[in-house]
DNA sequence: CCCATTCATCGACGGTCATCGATGCTTCTG
DNA sequence: CAGAAGCATCGATGACCGTCGATGAATGGG
């Protein structure tokens, strides 16, 4: 089934590294959570307050803290407090494990091996 | 791989389509069908025995068949039957939502687009 | 024609999650 | 110092998920 060149895009997962990139996922398997990676994409690597969210996402500000709770514990935000507010923003580098594993199989050119 | 002028992350994220691709994520958000869909991609679109899974994953087969029936009702993979087994195999540009939402933000206004 | 093989479905069980109101903590303001 | 504002945490609740054994359906072989 698989050949003799290890493909690169499509490198091996074991269960330990599908463990791991499973938390990151749960973490992104939510509508609301998507939408506010979303928001930060879009930031541009700049901070966003949490009261931008509740409004934006239409949840108690309970829901919103908890959201970038979980996101903060998969690594994929950050906070920043300034006085009585909260300030998130995306992690640099932290989706790219995401992309990684999704990306395209090997590019199946044939002869080299 | 994504040209310069394509603003797939950045694209706004309405409450629908996150809806939507909420779904994609956690029919992906679980360790075996990460591994499932590993393989599938390792498998360059070739088709892969259900008994295939099962040994390499250590589930029940009531348990491989039930990820893989999540995995397709979320458009992922693709069922075929041969004889009294069945083949699976990724669909083609089923993923790329999944890499399209999480490319990097917009090269902020960098000129030439 | 009968049996073995392969897979999908069902029912059940234990665990996890999203959401909210209430509460507590920190910081700014008057 | 007292009050207000913003946010995190707690406890509860209803819903969903992963896993398995058992059962059913379809197919191929002797």
């Amino acid at each position: 089934m698989i050949n003799c060149c290890t493909p690169l895009a499509g490198s091996s997962l074991d269960a330990g590294r599908a463990a791991e990139l499973e938390g990151v996922m749960k973490a992104l398997a939510d509508r609301q959570r998507l939408r506010i990676v979303n928001m930060l994409l879009r930031a541009a690597g700049e901070s966003v307050c949490v009261c931008e969210f509740e409004p934006f996402l239409g949840l108690s500000q309970a829901t919103v803290s908890h959201h970038l709770k979980v996101l903060a514990e998969a690594g994929l935000v950050e906070r920043e407090g300034r006085g009585t507010r909260s300030y998130y923003s995306l992690v640099d580098g932290a989706l790219d494990a995401v992309r990684g594993v999704f990306a395209p199989a090997a590019p199946a050119g044939a002869g080299s091996c």
